[in-house]
DNA sequence: GGCGCTTTACTTGTATGGAAGTATGGTTTA
DNA sequence: TAAACCATACTTCCATACAAGTAAAGCGCC
């Protein structure tokens, strides 16, 4: 709020954690992968304080668990967190759906055609980290368009958790029908049919997960519950 | 899931942590109050390590602030986070309700109207700190009735910050109303009205934050946005 | 009187040493 | 052979010292 003009360096502790944090949501860092703040302070030429402290923050973030005396892992994916995370996200958006249908603010809407085309150009070049990150961007704007930019900060802890799932699942046939998908969605909206735009985000949100079932047997020890 | 049998002592860090969670959460610690280290190390007699890491998960929470070099202060309560929070709860709660409705286990259904019974009790007492715990197992009990117990998890830490409001502003006449409210969501579900049950809990979740203009009006300084 | 520098007393951030607990592999013993 | 014991090498946890930055009070100067 006030001091967004100088921006001070960022400390050891949060640099890490910065670190570590995208490398778990990119699954760079596997569920189950096991942390030492030894070897991680030595790597990278510091003391174990603050990656111990990074640790913390990763652990308050249902990313890692530190087992006292033991060692620290990478949560697994646990399957009835993603269930909660999309039935959560099913209501809140189906309702953020809802409202814009029925304010249509137009700058808001050119922004979520302008994600919809980024995600067609990041599709066609392969490109799935930018892919996953615009899709973020337009579900943002969706409760950004809602006059409720706020609930997307909620909303983004729950989305962690699917995504570490969606960097390992998304394939090309996904991402086609997701963008279609988001058109569907928008279509709606534009239309200000807000019974359509509710029934299209819940319909996307819920097919999120259709892959997770082959993902739990194909990869059966990054899951739990 | 595994290790339930076994209790092994909390470490110091962690009890620091839930103590202060719990004065925040009671407003016994308010909105912009200072915390310091050495101060609250010194005073229980440990070092300040502990109290260290206790303040970087208070932080994770949203509950306090860390700003580097300066201080560290109970967050104020973010009235456009306070309104994101309801709108979810909103949502998520009218579907949970929806869903009970169309189960209507008897089990869960029973141990809701215990709490009912148990918020009556402590109406009439005065015990405005067991009323709000049972108010919190009420709602709970909602999540499981649906079959969809992870989903309070996610819930629980939005409850934090409208928490802190109702110690604030619980009087009387708010405490009547919501008993009555939550029959009304009972009694909707055990009649198996799926649209009923969700208007209920939508209008109840609603308007649990009537008096928030007013209480901030009273206490500007413990809000912010 | 009022402006500006300096000192001083704080704050959090980082480094390091040791304490306590855990797991593992080797050794001893029956 | 097999079971119990023990030494050892880890892990996280806590205490302590110091570093770096902030803020406010005090003092000198104009």
């Amino acid at each position: 709020m006030e001091s967004s003009i100088i921006t001070l360096a960022p400390s050891t502790a949060s640099q890490v954690y910065d670190w570590l944090h995208r490398r778990v949501l990119r699954g760079e860092l596997p569920p189950g992968a096991r942390l030492s703040e030894t070897e991680i302070a030595t790597e990278i030429g510091i003391s174990r304080q603050p990656v111990r402290e990074a640790f913390i923050r990763l652990g308050s973030d249902g990313l890692a668990e530190i087992r006292p005396q033991r060692g620290t892992y990478i949560s697994k994916i646990s399957i009835s967190a993603v269930l909660s995370a999309r039935l959560i996200r099913e209501a809140v958006e189906g309702d953020l759906a809802r409202l814009t249908a029925s304010l249509r603010p137009p700058q808001a809407l050119g922004a979520m055609q302008a994600e919809i085309d980024l995600q067609h150009a990041a599709d066609s070049a392969g490109d799935v980290n930018g892919f996953i990150e615009s899709d973020d961007r337009f579900h943002r704007l969706l409760a950004v368009a809602a006059g409720h930019e706020a609930v997307w900060t909620d909303l983004e802890r729950l989305k962690s958790q699917m995504n570490r799932l969606r960097h390992m699942s998304m394939r090309a046939f996904d991402r086609a029908r997701t963008i279609a998908q988001h058109q569907q969605i928008l279509d709606a909206i534009r239309a200000g049919d807000s019974e359509a735009a509710e029934t299209a985000a819940r319909t996307h949100l819920h097919q999120m997960l259709t892959e997770l079932p082959q993902m739990v047997a194909q990869y059966p020890e990054f899951f739990t519950d």
